[in-house]
DNA sequence: CAGACGGTTTGACATGCGTCGAACTACTTT
DNA sequence: AAAGTAGTTCGACGCATGTCAAACCGTCTG
C-alpha cells in the first residue's frame, strides 16, 4: 500500500528530539497518558477530554503520529489510535514510563 | 539572601510541562546529558560542545534554570551550572534517567 | 443517491522561541 | 585605577507553533 495517508516514522528513525518537540505541548502529553493503556482510542475530542477544537486534536495527531509516538488504524469511517509501546520502550527506555507514573500524571491533572 | 538573581523553583514546584518544554531544544538536552555526570561545570560555550554564541547559551542556562532542572553557584567570577539530579528523580523517577541513557545520547550525537 | 458522520486539510492569525550582536555588570588582575 | 574576564541582559529578527473556522473527503446509512 504506498502513499499511506497517515506516514509514521520505523521505529529504528523515532528521533528523541522529534519526541521531546512533541511532548513539549501539555494537551499532547496528556494525550499520551491517556493512550498508555495500550488500547486504541477513539480519535474524537471527548477521548482526551480536551478543550480543543477537533481541528486542533487532529493537529496534534498529527505531531505525535510523525514524531513517531503514536500509530493508528482506520476502521471504516472511524479511526483509532495507540500508543507504540513497545517500539518506544525498546528505542529510549523508560522514556514513555516516567511521562505516565503517577506523579506525572497527578502534575498535569493539577494544570 | 533577598532577590536572588537566579531564581529557580523549589522541588515541590517543578512542572512537567516546564521541564519538557525546556527538553524541546535539543541543544539543552545536550546539556542535560552533559550535566548528569552530577558535577559542577563552567558556564562556557566549550564545556557543552555547542556551536553557538554565547548569549544564547546563557538563554538556554535561565531557560534549564527556570523549569526546574539546574543550578548556579557562584564562585568568583566564574559560575558553574549541576543538575538537580536527586530533587528530579523524587519528582518525575526515571524522566531524567531515560534522557541521559546510552540510547538517547548516541541518538542526539547523530543528530 | 443524498445526507450524515468522523476526522483531516487548508489558510490565517497571534504568540513563542532560538538566535545573534552589542551593551552591560560584577569580579579579578595588573 | 584601568584593563581583562565570565557571563548575563537587551533589542531585534525570522521561523516555528498552537489555535480556530471553514472547506474538504472517504465511509456508512437512509
Amino acid at each position: 500500500m504506498p502513499d499511506n495517508p497517515f506516514p509514521q516514522p520505523d521505529a529504528d528513525d523515532i528521533r528523541l528530539t522529534s519526541i521531546l518537540r512533541a511532548l513539549a505541548d501539555p494537551g499532547r502529553v496528556k494525550m499520551v497518558q491517556v493512550l498508555a493503556d495500550g488500547e486504541y482510542h477513539a480519535c474524537n475530542v471527548e477521548a482526551f477530554g480536551l478543550d480543543i477544537q477537533k481541528s486542533t486534536l487532529s493537529h496534534h495527531f498529527k505531531t505525535l503520529r510523525e514524531a513517531g509516538l503514536t500509530t493508528v488504524v482506520i476502521e471504516g469511517r472511524s479511526h483509532r489510535i495507540a500508543l507504540r509501546s513497545d517500539e518506544l520502550e525498546a528505542r529510549f527506555p523508560g522514556l514513555i514510563a516516567s511521562l505516565t507514573s503517577e506523579s506525572a500524571v497527578a502534575d498535569l491533572r493539577t494544570a
